[in-house]
DNA sequence: CGAGTTTTTGAGCGATCGCTCCGCTATTGT
DNA sequence: ACAATAGCGGAGCGATCGCTCAAAAACTCG
């Protein structure tokens, strides 16, 4: 072959995600990406043709693959029940009230900067809250064959209202408004499931 | 005096206001404004000084006078109960299942897009979610003196939810994902009222 | 009609944007 | 050792960014 790369792209990949998630698509510079990878512009678009945007679209599914997975926590197992589920939204109040968590969730971010525009990015961010809703709604059909929760409950709907409290909470987030306000709008959407 | 304006600056902030709102802050750029309102960039910034972004936060300020109660409707009015609740709620999916409709709220897109950044974005911002919390804990506290709702009803946390399902719809709706999802989240944060 | 004041106009400032290209270097296969 | 190959380094491309400024123009005064 011939000389072999200085640098690990999934690494490259990592802390550019790192930079989008931080400053979103557009605000943040190739130079800035140069600058957090240390990767120069002629390397960085010769292992990643297509440029910005690519870079962009593969440090998205990267966090689809990587960062989701760590949030989502238990909730993304078969077996998971109403704990799990509450466990999901308790997680997202605690990262949305410390300081750095409340760069929010790169997904939506991006659904809110891109998805009207970009087809690509459309199409991830619906997989990413069907994702959502459909972790959601079996832990709510395992809760309530467990008596966790009434049997009025109807799995799909309170899925997509929890998906959609999920959203909320990012935007109301992006505010800093304090736990409190965060934590009565997820007691909120549990409370009628008794 | 001297040689009068040829503009008027309203009908310049309406026109600019119309282009963030479909665009973006950092998206439109001081030349979209030319074109949009036709007033050049020396006029623009003699009768805007503090540039873009000042014209910005003025038409954000305009936004919330014109536009948020012509979407609030009779919800803003003292007597409003269950019915201008659950209307101001329809009119939101009404709006974003049309075409035009899927921009949004100007202020939840510069909430995502500038509130962590820019303070004073940041202030507009929480003051519209407390405007639109005020306005749902009114209507709460009228529908459980009159009936229409439940007795057990907490107005405070109710409304609090309300005004996060009202965000969450608008994360949502960016993925255009078809009127019954967001008629689904609509009814299941009404559905506990009864 | 000037004198004085403000607006309009249009060129164009320096900075930054995403991106390309080429000479150099490091490696592999013969 | 030497050609072939591919990544590295970094100067710099044309375009666009937000914005400024001097000169021409349009008004109100005396």
């Amino acid at each position: 072959m011939a000389r072999p790369r200085e640098f690990d792209p999934e690494e490259v990949l990592d802390r550019s995600m790192r930079e989008f998630w931080e400053r979103g698509y557009r605000e943040t510079s190739v130079d800035d990406l140069v600058a957090a990878t240390g990767v120069r512009p002629g390397s960085l678009y010769n292992a990643f043709p297509g440029g910005k945007r690519r870079l962009f679209l593969e440090a998205l599914a990267r966090y689809s693959a990587l960062v989701v997975p760590e949030k989502l926590g238990a909730l993304e197992h078969g077996r998971a029940g109403l704990a799990e589920l509450r466990a999901y939204f308790d997680g997202l109040v605690r990262d949305l009230t410390t300081p750095e968590g409340r760069m929010g969730c790169l997904m939506v971010n991006s659904t809110m900067e891109l998805a009207a525009e970009d087809s690509e990015v459309g199409a991830l961010a619906r997989d990413h809250m069907s994702r959502l809703e459909r972790n959601a709604e079996r832990a709510l059909r395992n809760a309530k064959r467990r008596g966790e929760i009434s049997k009025r409950i109807d799995p799909r709907a309170k899925a997509t209202q929890l998906m959609a409290t999920g959203m909320g909470l990012m935007v109301v987030g992006k505010t800093d408004p304090g736990r409190k306000v965060l934590e009565t709008i997820v007691a909120s959407a549990f409370a009628d499931l008794g």
